[in-house]
Parts: C-alpha cells; sequence; structure tokens
DNA sequence: TATTGTTATACTCTATAACTATA
DNA sequence: TATAGTTATAGAGTATAACAATA
C-alpha cells in the first residue's frame, strides 16, 4: 500500500516528517522524556531520581532555599516537597533548620555527606548530558539552555 | 538574613543563578511542563488533551500510522495507545482499520469531523505556542525547533 | 486573615504481565 | 516463536482540601 517500501523495522521514521514532528511542545515532550528517562537511569545508583537530584542540587548550593521556595521552582505541590525532603533527611544528605526570620519556614540545608554525593551524582548526571548532546556542538549547547531558559522562565 | 531586601513575593529569582537553574535536564523540564500546562489548558475547550491532541495530528496527517507506530514515536505503552485511541474512536474522530498487509496491526484514519476538530484545536495550540515563545525571534523559534530535533530524536 | 509545612485522599499517568489473534 | 493489540492491575506521579503553627 504505502508507496515506499517499509525497509524499516517499525516505520516509525516516516512520522517525523509529519506536522507533529515539526511541532514544538511536542518536541519539547519528546526530548524531556528521553532526558528524564536517561538522566534517572544514571541516578539509580546514587539511590537518586532527577526530583530528589534536583532537590539536593539546590540545598547542595548555598541558596538555603525554603520548601515553598522549591516547590515554585520545581514546578511541584508543597507536599510533594515534603516527601522529598523527607527521604533525604532520612538519609542525612540535608537537614530542615527552621528560619529564624520566618518560624513557619523550613530553609534546607546540606550536609558534608549530602555534599559529598551529590559531586559524585552530578558527575553522572553531566555524563550523561554530555551523550545525550553528542549531536550538538558546544556552543549550540549554550544557545540551546539561553532559548530554553526563555521557555522556562516568562518574565 | 539575606543580603539583598527581599522585594519579591517569594525570592524565587535567587534560585535562578544556581547550578540546577544552568542545567539543560533541569531547564528542559521545567519549559516542558509549563508547555504542558499551557497546552492542556488551551486543548481542554476541544475536550482534548496533549496526549489526545498527539493521536489525532498523527492520524489527520495522512501518514496511516499503527498503533505500535504512534506508541513509539509518542512515548507511549502500547496499552496507553489503546485507551486513547478508544476515546477518540467513541467520539468518532478517528477510526481503527485493520491493515491488510497484517492483520494484526490496527491503522488509524482519522473522520471528516475528526480533521474538522483538530483544525480548531491546531489553532487554538498554535496560538498558545506563539504566546510561550513572546521573549524568541522567529528564527530563534526554528533554531529551537532543530536542536530540539536532535535531543528527541537521537540517531 | 494569610501563609508554611504537613497529612490525607483521590485522581491521573506510567509500567508490567498475561491473554488473543495473527504472523 | 514472535508481534499487534487488548485487558487488568499495581505503582508512581500529581492535584486538592483540610489542619496546626506562625505571621
Amino acid at each position: 500500500m504505502s508507496p515506499i517500501g517499509k525497509t524499516q523495522p517499525t516505520g516509525t521514521a516516516g512520522l517525523r516528517d509529519s506536522v507533529l514532528g515539526r511541532d514544538l511542545s511536542f518536541l519539547l515532550a519528546r526530548a524531556n522524556a528521553l532526558t528524564l528517562a536517561a538522566a534517572n537511569a544514571a541516578l539509580a545508583q546514587h539511590g537518586l531520581k532527577a526530583r530528589s537530584y534536583s532537590v539536593l542540587a539546590l540545598a547542595a548550593d548555598d541558596v538555603r532555599p525554603t520548601q515553598r521556595e522549591l516547590a515554585e521552582f520545581l514546578r511541584l505541590d508543597p507536599s510533594q516537597v515534603v516527601a522529598l525532603v523527607d527521604e533525604l533527611e532520612k538519609r542525612q544528605l540535608v537537614e530542615r533548620r527552621t528560619d529564624p526570620a520566618d518560624r513557619r519556614a523550613n530553609v534546607l540545608v546540606v550536609t558534608d555527606t549530602g555534599r559529598a554525593l551529590f559531586a559524585r551524582a552530578q558527575e553522572s548526571a553531566h555524563a550523561v548530558e554530555l551523550g545525550l548532546l553528542a549531536a550538538v556542538t558546544p556552543q549550540d549547547h549554550e544557545r540551546l539552555a539561553e532559548l530554553l531558559r526563555l521557555l522556562a522562565f516568562p518574565t
């Protein structure tokens, strides 16, 4: 039936030229799905997932974020942050400290072991990212990050 | 405590300059989350979500994809495609036709009403996408799509 | 009154395994 | 023996509402 002989295993190749294959939202979703899967696989050896890695990363920075800030930044519900911090705190990677300025708020502080684990996890994450970006030149890598930043943080 | 007076409502701004704020995987995830939410909101008026919109889009193209191809292309489990197609078929937007070449496979064909609905939904989706890309120039829009394609379809 | 963190709950999404019919 | 579609089910992820402590 199809004019072109089906030499491909599954025949997905043809779909890339469809309308959807040019749709930015779809490309974003698919790129994210692949990246997330690869990241989770690489982080598993450290007992982390993309979510917990992100929380640990922000704690390891000396930003001292409150849980509310984490929720907003990571686009998570505050109740989800509770579970993530619970897990990291149980593993003694981070600590909750009540903010003296606002005693309702918890500020996240990384522990020494947390910082050490993050350093190792970051290496794994970075290696995976480089693998995914194999087809992208280094300057385009930065260009892509800039463009994504515009989408991720609309003023 | 913080050196900078907290003039911002929540203080998320500082987190953007963190390590994570420069991480491509994170930017991808956040950009995707915002885009997906906006797309779903816009598609709701047509009784669609990003998922069902994608399936309808591929059916509306004359690619005649099998469900297996849809699953692979959309990174969904074949069982999820069943549910999506069930819903679209119940609304008479698409039809399942058994592929004469391989009678195990179902080929998706769009109906006239399906095509009409897709045209309207596509307009909504496109309008939303333009809104999200307000800070991106048209040529950068295309550049972003190209770079995302490299990530979304690794050879 | 409003907000932070928390708990509980329900809902959606995702992943897995088993089954059928075709190949 | 393998593959396409289907079904059922359990797990992960997400969203919502209500509550205690603090502002």
